[in-house]
DNA sequence: CGTGGCTTTGACGTCTTTCAAATATCGTGG
DNA sequence: CCACGATATTTGAAAGACGTCAAAGCCACG
């Protein structure tokens, strides 16, 4: 992955078309390209807000507790653009759960150029308000609700991301370890896996790898889910 | 509360200083001001998204269950601003915890504005993240976190809302019920109610009527609310 | 072929929910 | 101003769900 190649991605789906040369280059003068290996997480100045463009890679935001334990508050994908704020009543961070490629801007930076450059406003709403319904989502996720309606529901709002489901969206390629999934849904590991194990008993999925989930029934998998649950 | 008085407020808080009259004309035809008694919902159209400016009291977002349950998704108060979208995955509704006023704009409509008055965009970002940051931090609270240290956090936080505590900080005016209080932590009324009970007990609360907490040891109150916890 | 990390399973303890009932508080009308 | 009714809160007891601890199984990788 190039520099050019990451902005260019992230030109095409943020940048309106005719968008002038003269702030294209102004962009490309402040963003910086970041590898980022499976398993580590940014290491941006927390004292500052950033805006970062996922290109690709699966990533996960989490809060950082005292001791090692991540709350996840989103996943995100190849794509994504969120911001990351800078340390505040939470630290948060952004990690690579395989490795992932970011573009990231330094918040500051673009707020200077906001005055000549109205469009990027847009792009920092567009930004926020994604962000803000994936983060909805979550919440809703985890509200007064049972491990196997968690469990369901996660499953099935993965199928809604085109970089997890596979062609006929019935099998996920999850690319989170069950720890993952347990930290964003609130609940341990060995609770999901038992959630697991129970769905794969009622024959409403099928696990052939480790990563790989088959929903063999997406109908009764809604059933289980609850009442906030995605459609099957 | 007058039409005018809303949006002197709204322009006030969220318009530059110079912003060209034609545009606060323009914004002011497009807005509608909406009078939301105690415990009554928005009835907006959910097939649009919606900008409201809460102009005066508490309210909460929430995602509406098949069931009477509600999951709430965020308190707002006076001064805030917030994205209600359409229908989706859930169906969002704001509600008015006690009597509220409320300044309803389209968002299609404002989006039609943005080519010609691009600080609508910086007004848009400006909620959106906004309301990112309040609902990233209810995230956090609702993880994998004991009862008590959900309702010692939640009190911490609320004392930080201009609003709700009183002069010395220490003295909250909780509009909200007990229910309320369950749903935005994904708890029953009961278990927070043991939970006020028991910091009761321990001297770190008092409860001097039904709305009314003061927080006498604040320091000891945050060592409850656990390492994710707010500042003392 | 062995090792390390991830996942699954089991047994048990704890915390939260559920169901039920008593008590407190607030708003209203007398 | 007080009494009453409606609503909110508190408390108790029991059941159930989830977490914790421990161990075994599985898979990918060297």
């Amino acid at each position: 992955m190039t520099f050019n190649e990451a902005f260019e991605r992230f030109s095409e789906q943020y940048l309106p078309a005719g968008a002038p040369a003269a702030l294209m280059h102004q962009l490309r003068t402040l963003a910086s390209l970041h590898s980022l290996p499976r398993r580590h997480m940014t290491t941006l100045d927390v004292a500052r807000d950033h805006l970062v463009f996922i290109v690709s890679g699966p990533t996960k935001l989490v809060a950082l507790d005292a001791g090692g334990n991540d709350q996840i508050i989103a996943f995100q994908f190849g794509g994504d653009c969120l911001t990351l704020p800078r340390k505040g009543l939470h630290t948060f961070r952004l990690v690579a759960i395989r490795a992932a490629s970011l573009l990231v801007f330094e918040a500051e930076a673009l707020r200077a150029l906001e005055q000549r450059a109205p469009v990027l406003n847009a792009i920092l709403a567009r930004c926020s308000l994604a962000a803000l319904q994936r983060t909805r989502a979550n919440l809703v996720a985890m509200g007064r609700r049972s491990a196997t309606e968690r469990v369901a529901s996660f499953l099935l709002s993965m199928r809604e991301i085109e970089q997890v489901a596979q062609g006929d969206g019935r099998t996920l390629t999850l690319e989170m370890t069950r720890k993952e999934i347990a930290d964003s849904l609130g609940l341990t590991v060995e609770t999901v896996s038992r959630q697991f194990s129970k769905l794969r008993e009622l024959g409403l999925i099928a696990t052939p790898s480790r990563t790989q989930v088959r929903l063999s029934d997406p109908a009764r998998l809604a059933a289980q889910a609850g009442a906030f649950a995605p459609a099957a």
